[in-house]
DNA sequence: ATGTGACTCGTAGTCCGTA
DNA sequence: TTACGGACTACGAGTCACA
């Protein structure tokens, strides 16, 4: 990702926000999520464009539903 | 994609239903939102694992919420 | 009006590191 | 613990011809 588009932003924020209320870190959450810890990383960070399938996943890690990640 | 999981296919139908909803072809919901006339059948029949961009099109299209889509 | 196979190309996503 | 980099592979984006 090159310039990083608005709803990506708002979703990475959310990301993090939902994380740190569950007081995990990056890692934790990657490992509940299946997914790897840099990844996560550049999720928060607006850097990718995640696909649905992950999106799953994390909210499932974050214990919410899909949902309320936006 | 060679096989659907549970969160593309409810979305598929999801989109497919709002969509009727609404009164619109594929190709009319392709144009308002930006995508090819293919692609939209495409996730309405869960063969691809669509990107948060493209969800966003959609549900701007559609003109609900994202959270409305799940 | 929609489904499908085939195709190119860019990027999602992983894995190795360093600071 | 997180950010960030380079290199890599798999797969999503996007289009077409045809049924």
């Amino acid at each position: 990702m090159d310039l990083a588009p608005e709803i990506l932003k708002k979703f990475g924020e959310k990301v993090r926000m939902l994380r740190k209320r569950k007081g995990i870190s990056q890692e934790e959450l990657a490992f509940r999520a299946d997914l790897h810890r840099t990844y996560i990383g550049m999720i928060e960070r607006a850097e990718k464009n995640i696909t649905l399938i992950n999106i799953e996943k994390i909210a499932k890690a974050l214990e919410v539903k899909i949902a309320e990640l936006f």
